[in-house]
DNA sequence: CTCTGCATTAGTACCTGGTACTAATAATAA
DNA sequence: TTATTATTAGTACCAGGTACTAATGCAGAG
């Protein structure tokens, strides 16, 4: 068994780390590079508990789905916990590894304006709103682990323009503020459609 | 054709959602979801140029792998096509379907801040910086297969403090205005670290 | 009303990268 | 030499497809 099973060991050792540098090696690949047959593999992945590479694959991917989904997913970021349409709104974001910057370790501004942004459509009382501009101030840095409370109110309405005031803090301190002036375009809309 | 085309047209754009939603979905999950037969999932596919989930989910598992090893790690919306540190730079945004908003199939505001953010940041020769104060103005809605072209520059330069400005174009148009002042923090965080 | 053309569905053969299992064949230790 | 362990071979089966052919539906044009 000696010298059989320290050639097995040692199989083992070079199988985890060349699946370590490359998950997406085939069974097939690893026979090849290994030099032993593809049962052989595949015994070996059953000792080491490793699953096939699609599931590898899989649980990689799975990993920068919940990141991706983080900004790009959802059209609202943040979670609605008050609105009085018209009026005023509230909204809590929190902020998860996912939403930091790598380097700073500090969440990306991108989140706090899009948390505002989407707040300040929610106000507005139509299908169709979009922002027109924006003036938005970082007031200090987030950190992980820390829940943003996003209150918005409608400062002044002319029309079919309305003006959002946006103060976000943690705590009770403030980390941003901006004013986002928002059109709604629900009669835009309607005209577009009855005139095809 | 009319009435059939468009169903077809509008399972289209439904599919593109839901994989964006989750790319993990199977050809079945997905005839089961629309109410098609797996036959039609697999021809609108085709139509769309969507791989298979197999391959989808590769992708996204190679997009982490090389995440993890970037050796800058950032987080850029759009694609940076010309970037001269400390004055110029020139992105490029390609607008598809999944970025639009699905009420009024216009790009997600986010994305043109995002963008612009982004870019600011890079054009600051540094490792650590952040966004202090933003102004920006969305000119006109931009939408689906249009290619948006930031340009950034910056305008002034006091201590650790940039004034960058950028300009977003679709073709000769203007789209979007900002101003961000930025900060760069490598000092900051220099000091801290030395002094845990 | 029928004909044409696209949309949809059905069905088949085949592929990759496996699992799960059985059996045969080395290689080694006792 | 024999028992034990490691390795290889082979088979049946699976998911999630591709690629292709053929049948059926269904709307609009003439």
């Amino acid at each position: 068994m000696s010298k059989n099973g320290q050639a097995k060991l040692e199989r083992h050792r070079l199988l985890s780390r060349y699946l370590q540098g490359n998950p997406f090696l085939t069974d097939e690949d690893l026979a090849h590079i290994l030099g032993v047959s593809i049962q052989t593999i595949r015994l070996d992945r059953a000792d080491l508990n490793i699953p096939e590479m699609r599931e590898r694959v899989k649980k990689m991917a799975r990993g920068v789905y919940r990141h991706l989904r983080a900004i790009t997913g959802k059209e609202i970021v943040g979670e609605l916990v008050e609105l009085e349409v018209g009026r005023e709104g509230l909204s809590i974001l929190n902020v998860t590894e996912e939403m930091t910057l790598q380097k700073t370790r500090v969440l990306d501004g991108r989140y706090l304006f899009a948390q505002a942004n989407s707040l300040a459509l929610a106000l507005i009382d139509t299908d169709v709103a979009l922002t027109g501009t924006a003036k938005v101030s970082f007031k200090r840095p987030v950190f992980k682990g820390e829940k943003v409370l996003a209150r918005a109110i409608i400062t002044r309405k002319k029309g079919n323009k309305y003006m959002v005031r946006i103060s976000s803090y943690v705590k009770d301190e403030l980390v941003f503020q901006g004013k986002f002036l928002v059109f709604d375009l629900s009669e835009e809309v309607r005209r577009l459609e009855n005139s095809p």
